[in-house]
DNA sequence: CTAGATCAAATAATCGATTATTACTAGAAA
DNA sequence: TTTCTAGTAATAATCGATTATTTGATCTAG
């Protein structure tokens, strides 16, 4: 979805698309909330057919739920879902670590370096916007060349649903520090291609960073 | 997606969207295929704005490619997608079955039993749309108490992904006839409670039917 | 009071017409 | 002939207005 927009000149539809999809893993909208389609008209500028487009497209993609003749909702948190999606995660970003430390070439290496670099330059002071964005890439460079198209679009997918429950989190600070701590180390282990610990690493971090949110989870 | 439609009053959105789906999947459509705005509004005799919700869903749901400002095409096919989408099959199913088998009760298994003596009954006289829909059925049936709800919509995804490639596919007797076989022995095992052989059985299963779409993927 | 029916207001879905962009064709210059 | 350009036809995207459905308030019967 997000290469058409790169590509040349996008559509009011894709535009408003990202927006309102950054908006929702932003927690703009609270979960469970009803989206009135007028007020979102008005919110964001837009008229109705590229809006009721992208609203179609966020429900097939799962961050909003269609209810016909009812309009659109954004999606409940809950503990039960959070469990599943860490799980999901687990698996498949594992399995996508282990395939990438196998197949990953030098350009790979430098990629990690450098989205490394940008993410711990960032520190507390950045927004937390930015923060997660430069977060999203980090874990997009890990997993790049696993070689398998349809792995990294669920890994994407369920990375957009988790961020909807870290965004909701304090920003508990102790743990905070052992997250960036794996950061580095999976950095390590990947470039000495240990495929066997980066796995057992990354299913650890994603533990952990459900760890946080469970904390404000209701 | 399909629930939406069961809640009573489906919209016109709704039904052109499952309707269109079918008929992806069905290989009505050739690979790579663009589809005309106008000739689908007039084949299917709906407005503009329900049927581009239409096409949006199935864009971001991986039935379609979306082209700002060129309109919709069909996805086409490719022997490296189709191995792609074999080995997370396996993965996914393989995992899915081997929770269905721990966690599945007695329901579970009376599901499995009917669903199966359906597809055993559908022989080669069945018109093929209505065998792949009680195939369908089968397979969701044995993994659906898996306990994941993400788990089961990757799945069901990669499913109409992959009955795209099997639609082109001429049907082979003799593989037919050793994957019916699996069938059933999928279900002795499930109802065994054997979840390891299960699921080497079934990822077995699904290498096999990938071979038979290989048969006619250029 | 409570449950059910009825109506009015709100709003989701759809339609028809318009605008903007791309694709195609023909003609001119190299 | 080939390659560019201009103009035109085709069509994708968007807008504004209309229709259909739901929601919520009010009223009435039990």
């Amino acid at each position: 979805m997000n290469e058409a927009l790169k590509q040349g000149s996008a559509t009011t539809a894709s535009r408003i698309y990202e927006v309102l999809r950054q908006d929702l893993l932003d927690g703009r909208y609270g979960a469970g909330e009803r989206l009135s389609i007028a007020l979102l008209r008005e919110t964001y500028q837009v008229g109705l057919s590229p809006l009721r487009e992208a609203l179609n497209r966020l429900a097939a993609y799962g961050l909003l739920r269609q209810e016909n003749q009812r309009g659109f909702r954004v999606l409940e948190l809950s503990r039960d879902e959070l469990a599943d999606i860490t799980e999901m995660r687990r698996q498949l970003e594992g399995k996508a670590l282990e395939l990438a430390v196998e197949h990953g070439d030098e350009e790979w290496e430098s990629q990690l370096l450098a989205a490394n670099h940008r993410l711990t330059k960032a520190g507390s002071h950045t927004p937390i916007v930015e923060w997660e964005q430069l977060h999203s890439r980090f874990h997009n460079a890990l997993v790049a060349p696993c070689g398998s198209v349809w792995l990294l679009r669920f890994i994407s997918q369920l990375h957009d649903q988790f961020d909807r429950y870290r965004r909701v989190a304090p920003r508990a600070q102790e743990l905070r520090h052992q997250l960036d701590a794996q950061h580095q180390e999976l950095v390590d282990l990947a470039l000495a291609r240990d495929s066997r610990r980066a796995r057992a690493l990354i299913e650890e971090h994603i533990t952990l960073s459900c760890e946080v949110a469970l904390k404000s989870c209701r």
